[in-house]
DNA sequence: TTAGGGTTAG
């Protein structure tokens, strides 16, 4: 029999703290072979060293042959469990001591709500929340603290708050698990309004973790100012240096908020600043910001310094390709992923579909979405995006099928892509359907967005007067994409008057848009109305707006070259200009007209048809013509709608040059292939 | 002898 066991639990507690599990082992197989089977309490110590140690294997034998178990032997196998992350095991040995009639204390709740939370397994929160109901557990400051948490996780904010509110004697980390479960669901101001009320708290001061989960609300808000604020309060509180996860919550919320200087200099001038989480929050940034050069030379910083990028890091790289259409480093990323082990990443999944989709490769997309074995919503959702984009809106509608048949909910942006979808493919009464279900079948409550969905799909099938009555009915007005698009339609379809009012709200709403302005004064040119025309541009002169250059981009042996219209300023630009000029010749054989009509300008037939060989979409089609090898397929990234007098060119440019050509405008793709298109309704 | 919160994504 042990004689001194307090001195033996003493020893043991100290391998556990500075995790000396060797010497724990040693400890252990003395205590056996000297004197018999360990008391419950010297077997507690050794289970919560095997535990701190994450040696669970000896921890459950142990367990497994202790003749007797307390409450202490129990809860630290759930605690152990729940901090090696094995959760589902954490709940069960919960379930089992409840079975075997232990009555569970505030530690065992604890670690059990926490597994939960891990596993996002509601049902078994809530059922935990129950049972600390009813043994009147649930206001306890760490289980209380834990279920809000819990609830959060499970974007079950409603809940976190209650019982958020409930908690007696909160102190900072019940309010920095509440500051970060508002921002977590979406909720930044609420989170941000949280963070004050804690302030105001006497009994409770802001710690580091506090601070980290106000930032990242704030960084939801893409907000400079508050950011800066709060920036301010970091460093006066003392926190701002050498704290990794300090330094990245600022780097990200200055990336956010666009603010790459301020983002870099955070980076720079911390310790340990250049890390993956760091980087991957600038390459984003970057991203965002179109700023694709920065990004990449970002990526290729991190290598150097040998920091290995990770799912984040992939997902920002690879949508900066998909952005710039640059298919052969999207290609070689996607090998990149392959071997780094991130190709089971949703995330990491859902950018390569999508990159691929925008790059052109429906096929290379669709391959890569049949190659996850249980897709998630974020892959659904890619995959209907990019079919949608390609024009396939009955294939999309298949998917959506499938996605719901396999039990996985669609949410907001699937609704979105559908209809999009839908519009794109004249599908007007199935997209119909399909907006009337979101509330009645699937109980989302349609957005803004998938309002201005409908007015686009009415739009287009010339169907105005529905557009109208649909605008009517609207609980509030329609925002800017849905303007625009009822503008877009009363170009197609000749309605000056709807396209007159159509315009003039999308002014108020967004004043500094010259598209607005452009695609107004196209409708008066079409109809021989200069003087219109005239005084459309004088508003923009007035307004001191100009016209957003139209741009083109290809990518050509790894390198991207960008055009403007009548271009001159690329080093090959006499081949250019002469392959243009044969171009021209060889089309018209083909019985190409011309369409002057494009074109808002009162000139000369000759110098419009001059103006419209020379639109940038074109420069860029001859450039990759004469620089990339034959049978290779040409992708053409535009800024805006492809012109329909490139449209009808580049068709009989594919057909006459053999050649796969893929243009991609702001608003969806246009793939040529031996004289035809694959749009079904462009003009 | 057992317990909690923090940074990056479509």
């Amino acid at each position: 029999m042990l004689k001194e066991p307090a001195i033996f639990a003493q020893l043991i507690q100290s391998y556990a703290r500075s995790g000396k599990l060797e010497k724990g082992r040693q400890l252990h197989a003395h205590l056996v072979t000297s004197y018999g089977t360990p008391s419950t309490f010297v077997a507690n110590h050794l289970l919560n060293m095997y535990a701190k140690c994450g040696d669970l294997a000896h921890a459950v034998a142990l367990f497994d042959q202790m003749p007797q178990r307390n409450l202490v032997s129990w809860t630290t196998m759930i605690t152990g469990f729940s901090q090696n992350d094995r959760f589902p095991e954490a709940i069960q040995t919960f379930s089992s001591m409840c079975a075997a009639g232990i009555r569970p204390t505030q530690f065992a709740f604890s670690s059990a709500v926490q597994a939960s939370a891990a596993l996002g397994w509601l049902a078994s929160g809530r059922q935990l929340h129950c049972v600390s109901l009813k043994l009147g557990l649930d206001a306890e400051r760490f289980v209380g603290s834990n279920l809000a948490d819990m609830y959060s996780k499970c974007f079950c904010l409603p809940d976190a708050c209650r019982v958020f509110k409930g908690v007696s004697e909160k102190d900072e980390v019940s309010w920095a698990a509440m500051i970060d479960g508002y921002a977590k669901n979406g909720e930044f101001d609420e989170a941000l309004m949280a963070f004050q009320e804690m302030l105001q708290e006497e009994t409770v001061a802001a710690d580091q973790h506090v601070f980290c989960s106000a930032l990242s609300a704030c960084a939801g808000l893409k907000s400079e100012e508050l950011g800066r604020k709060l920036h301010a309060c970091v460093v006066k509180f003392g926190f701002a240096v050498g704290n990794v996860i300090m330094s990245n919550a600022l780097t990200d919320m200055y990336s956010k908020a666009g603010e790459m200087e301020s983002a870099t200099r955070v980076m720079g001038t911390s310790y340990d600043g250049w890390n993956v989480v760091s980087c991957s929050s600038l390459i984003d940034g970057h991203v965002e910001g179109e700023e694709i050069e920065k990004a990449v030379s970002i990526f290729v910083e991190c290598k150097r310094r040998g920091i290995n990028p990770n799912e984040f890091t992939f997902s920002s790289i690879i949508k900066a390709c998909a952005g710039q259409a640059a298919l052969e480093q999207g290609m070689q990323l996607h090998a990149q992923v392959i071997k780094s082990g991130f190709i089971m990443d949703p995330f990491v999944c859902s950018t390569l579909i999508d990159m691929y989709g925008k790059c052109g490769l429906l096929s290379s997309s669709t391959e890569s979405f049949h190659e996850i074995q249980s897709p998630t919503y974020i892959a659904w959702n890619s995959i209907i995006s990019v079919l949608a984009q390609h024009g396939c809106g009955r294939e999309a509608i298949v998917a959506f099928h499938r996605m719901v048949s396999g039990h996985v909910e669609p949410n907001h942006a699937t609704f979105v892509s559908l209809l999009m979808a839908c519009s794109h493919s004249g599908l007007v009464e199935q997209g119909l359907r399909f907006f009337d279900s979101m509330k009645e079948t699937f109980g989302l409550d349609p957005r803004e967005e998938h309002h201005s969905c409908v007015i686009d799909m009415l739009g287009r099938a010339g169907r105005l007067r529905e557009v109208e009555e649909f605008i009517s009915r609207m609980p509030a007005e329609p925002n800017a994409f849905g303007w625009c698009s009822l503008l877009g339609a009363c170009r197609t379809h000749g309605k000056k008057e709807l396209g007159e009012l159509a315009a003039e709200k999308l002014m108020k709403l967004q004043p500094e848009n010259s598209g607005t302005h452009v695609l107004l004064s196209t409708i008066y040119a079409s109809e021989g109305q200069w003087e219109e025309v005239k005084a459309v541009r004088r508003l923009m002169r007035d307004r001191r707006m100009k016209k957003l250059p139209g741009l083109s981009w290809v990518e050509v042996e790894k390198k991207t070259h960008v055009f403007g219209a009548e271009d001159w300023s690329h080093p090959k630009k006499d081949e250019i200009y002469k392959k243009l000029e044969q171009l021209w010749i060889r089309i018209r054989e083909e019985g190409y007209v011309p369409f002057t009509g494009a074109v808002a300008r009162r000139v000369e037939e000759s110098e419009k048809e001059r103006l419209l060989r020379h639109h940038s979409e074109r420069i860029a089609v001859a450039f990759a013509l004469i620089g990339s090898p034959a049978g290779k397929p040409i992708i053409v990234k535009k800024n805006m709608r492809i012109c329909v007098d490139c449209h009808k060119a580049i068709k009989l440019i594919a057909k006459v040059e053999g050649r796969e050509i893929i243009v991609r405008d702001n608003a969806r793709f246009h793939h040529f292939k031996g004289g035809a298109c694959s749009c079904r309704d462009y003009w």
